[in-house]
DNA sequence: GCATAATGCTATGTCACATAACAGTCAATC
DNA sequence: GATTGACTGTTATGTGACATAGCATTATGC
């Protein structure tokens, strides 16, 4: 055998990670933080936040959506959803409807002012996000978009 | 002039967004949610928490910084490092000395536990990452990092 | 028919995070 | 050189998102 120097621990590539800022997970939240500060601030002149239009989005992506399969798409708890979609529904944005076979579900379809008011929204919080994309290539955008997605729509049973 | 159909919006690029999966910033939170889950898990068996370690490797990056310069680098509040320092202090993983010419400032200087205890903190956190980025290549990796860095670190005063 | 499970919901706890205010110290200005 | 303002570390406290536990109702499997 020679006497080289022992094999370099594993790969090449695996330098040794010892600073904070070699961690994509602290990236991750500082840039998570970034952008929710900003959505939240987006869409403040709308009087909602991130969540409700997101469930609101839901509803209009799926019409005749669940409750409780928007929970599970956007990965949130049944009980969270209920203030929300009280909300949602005070301000006529959505209907509720009882399904024919299954008295427990509750259908969920968007009303035309549902639909007007998810559109406004998302003006709101693309504009935020072409700001703070700025310095990105739509490429890079793009990207992102495929590598974020690809880190949580793993093992998870659930996705959307 | 012309009977052209008036010009394309604006940019070809600028599809417009009308689903929620279309939202970067939508993908930013769920990621960010599954790393943060994974991370304190992963962190558990050491009995901390990432923001603990945040703090740990600041200290360890930059022997004598304070307190108000970690909570800048880390965006956080000077109130909420407080009972974190406690804890770190308690477990003999740095130590405060006075300035010498400031005496408002407390300069911290990590012990050899802390040296140990951070390298171990950053041991489990790698592990857990390497887990998460499994289905990235090393240049996925790279890139994924350098674009969130791009995100977060722009028009803030503060960076870290 | 009975056990199991799902839905929508209420009540409640927890925990991260922000705000407000404080005393002590420093620096700048008049 | 007194005063004003700013910064440090700290305490106390609020808030808001989120999870847990449990409920009545309904559906489904053996």
């Amino acid at each position: 055998m020679p006497l080289e120097k022992k094999q370099p621990e594993q790969d090449p590539e695996d330098a040794k990670i010892c600073r904070l800022q070699d961690l994509v997970g602290y990236h991750l939240r500082r840039a998570s933080v970034f952008d929710l500060q900003g959505a939240v601030s987006a869409l403040e002149p709308a009087n909602t936040r991130p969540v409700p239009m997101s469930v609101l989005l839901s509803i209009i992506e799926t019409p005749g959506i669940s409750s409780a399969e928007i929970c599970r798409a956007l990965g949130m708890q049944r009980a969270n959803i209920v203030p929300i979609l009280a909300e949602l529904e005070e301000r006529g944005l959505f209907l509720r409807e009882a399904d024919e076979s299954d008295q427990r579900i509750q259908r969920l379809f968007p009303t035309r002012r549902g639909e007007e008011a998810a559109a406004a929204w998302l003006a709101l919080v693309s504009e935020h996000e072409r700001s703070m994309l700025r310095r990105l290539t739509a490429e890079e955008q793009t990207e992102l978009r495929r590598l974020l997605a690809k880190i949580w729509q793993q093992d998870g049973p659930k996705q959307g």
